[in-house]
DNA sequence: CGGTGCGGGGGTC
DNA sequence: GACCCCCGCACCG
């Protein structure tokens, strides 16, 4: 049977789609998602700022969708070391890709910021709409924001954007966190103003379901299909899909039951920050389970709660009146590294030309394939079949695992991380104006002091790491 | 320098 | 025709 429920926030009870010529009052808003994922629609009030902004956790990037009215965004994955290595949190390297094409052409293939690994740095794509990357659409009317999602990112969530710029902030890099008007260009509708797209040549309106590509295997299928008792793709959505990333049960959203939200069965985005599931494949609903690492390390049980996740709703909508700046300063340090470790990643200044293809040995080991296309991209071809074994697993206990969050968002702070981080200290906790459910919290932390000390051009010219 | 939005345009189905 | 992607530009901080 298939549940789609709407949200009741939805004055008009029936479904409106991001692409309809007309989109309903509402009267209740949704607490902003910024950590949104498989199908979903939300609608913010119109002053909420990170619906302003269009921001979310996935790293996504404007994709033209030659219609003014929509903007439309397409996640760019998340960049990870390609050898998969263990930090000493027990997690794998979730590094946030650079929404700028240039900058993330640079990271890509720098060394992995572990000292203990010579792995480099990789993106590993967002395939989570059947083949395509995940993608967020917005639209703005007179008085609200709506957002809606398409598909299920097939990889872990990247580091909080607010890491990123908390990271730089470290470096002396002034972060400011007020709206801009150049991303507010989005045209609002007066009212029901029919998307025509933009004049043109004989571009249209966004039409959601993909029908183009091959290796997608999507159907014609129309979103309305929802409705109907057929089984639906958790990727794309779609009736009839054959996307190999496919769960054909019906999930629902255990936290948000009353969404309009399709939840996965086995979304990797839905586990623990630090961990992720391996995909399924062609196969269903994947139980966590222990895998070995690739580097022969023994993964270690690991129950990270510092982070509230997916969809979980911290307060409610009444709070988004006034746009606060928050002030929070997530862990600048990810995952164990001295900041500026990865600072190198943020910044040209030493940056190495590391343009060579990823070295065969770490695609041979981790069961992908890569291969070149002009511009020193590094794309990467995940099997299906071998995912199962490509990639740690390190939530194997956890019950919660698959949909359900812990929010004790205490401070962790690693004895045994490779860096000393024993003079780290919990840092504030902000609040968002339109209240984010999913703001990272602080693990591993390292006060500005204890970060300066660090030569940020020693590490870089560690030998280990220049194995390649 | 990088995030963001806009828009032209090529390629593919 | 639809829709993917790439690219460049402009704006901003
Ligand atoms: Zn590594
Ligand atoms: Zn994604």
């Amino acid at each position: 049977m298939i549940s789609f429920d709407m949200k009741p926030s939805v004055s008009n009870p029936g479904d409106w789609d991001i692409n309809d010529a007309s989109i309903p009052h509402v009267t209740h808003y949704d607490t902003f998602q910024d950590w949104s994922d498989g199908h979903c629609r939300y609608v913010y009030p119109a002053d909420c700022e990170p619906a302003k902004r269009h921001t979310s956790g996935w790293a996504m990037r404007n994709t033209n969708n030659h219609n003014v009215h929509i903007l439309k965004k397409s996640c760019l994955g998340v960049l990870v070391c390609s050898l998969r290595c263990q930090l000493s949190s027990g997690g794998i390297l979730r590094l946030r890709p650079a929404i700028c094409d240039k900058a993330r052409k640079k990271q890509q293939g720098k060394p992995c910021p572990n000292p203990r690994c010579s792995g480099r740095l990789e993106i590993l794509s967002c395939r989570g709409h059947c083949g395509y990357p995940v993608t967020h659409f917005w639209r703005h009317t007179e008085n609200a924001i709506f957002f809606q999602a398409k598909g299920v990112h097939d990889h872990p969530k990247p580091e909080a954007k607010a890491t990123v710029e908390a990271r730089r902030n470290i470096t002396g890099v002034p972060v400011t966190r007020k709206p801009r008007k150049s991303q507010l260009r989005l045209a609002t509708e007066p009212r029901a103003v029919k998307l025509v797209g933009r004049p043109r040549k004989k571009r249209r309106k966004e039409s959601i379901p993909s029908t183009k590509n091959p290796e997608r295997l999507l159907l014609h299928s129309h979103f309305s299909a929802a409705s109907q008792s057929i089984p639906l793709c958790h990727s794309c959505n779609e009736t009839g899909c054959m996307c190999p990333s496919t769960s054909w049960s019906m999930g629902k959203s255990l936290s948000h039951p009353e969404s309009s939200h399709w939840y996965p069965n086995h979304s990797f985005a839905h586990s623990d920050v630090n961990t992720w599931s391996p995909v399924a494949g062609p196969m269903v609903n994947y139980e966590p389970t222990q895998y070995p690492s690739p580097i022969g390390l023994t993964v270690s049980s690991f129950n990270n709660n510092n982070t509230l996740t997916n969809n979980h709703n911290l307060s409610n909508a009444s709070s988004h009146h006034t746009p606060t700046t928050y002030v929070a300063y997530p862990h600048p340090s990810p995952e164990g590294f001295k900041p500026s470790d990865i600072f190198h990643l943020d910044s040209s200044i030493h940056c190495q030309s590391n343009t060579q293809e990823t070295h065969p040995s770490s695609i041979t080991q981790d069961n992908h394939q890569y291969f070149s296309q002009p511009g020193n991209h590094h794309f990467e071809h995940l099997h299906p079949h071998h995912l199962q074994s490509n990639f740690e697993v390190m939530h194997h206990h956890d019950p919660l695992a698959q949909g359900q969050w812990q929010n004790q968002n205490h401070v962790q702070v690693n004895s045994s991380a490779i860096w000393n981080f024993n003079e780290s200290i919990p840092l504030p906790v902000g609040t968002m104006a339109c209240p984010s459910p999913s703001f990272e919290f602080p693990e591993l932390s390292a006060t500005e002091g204890s970060q300066v000390s660090y030569s940020t051009v020693d590490y870089w010219a560690v030998p280990q790491n220049q194995q390649f």
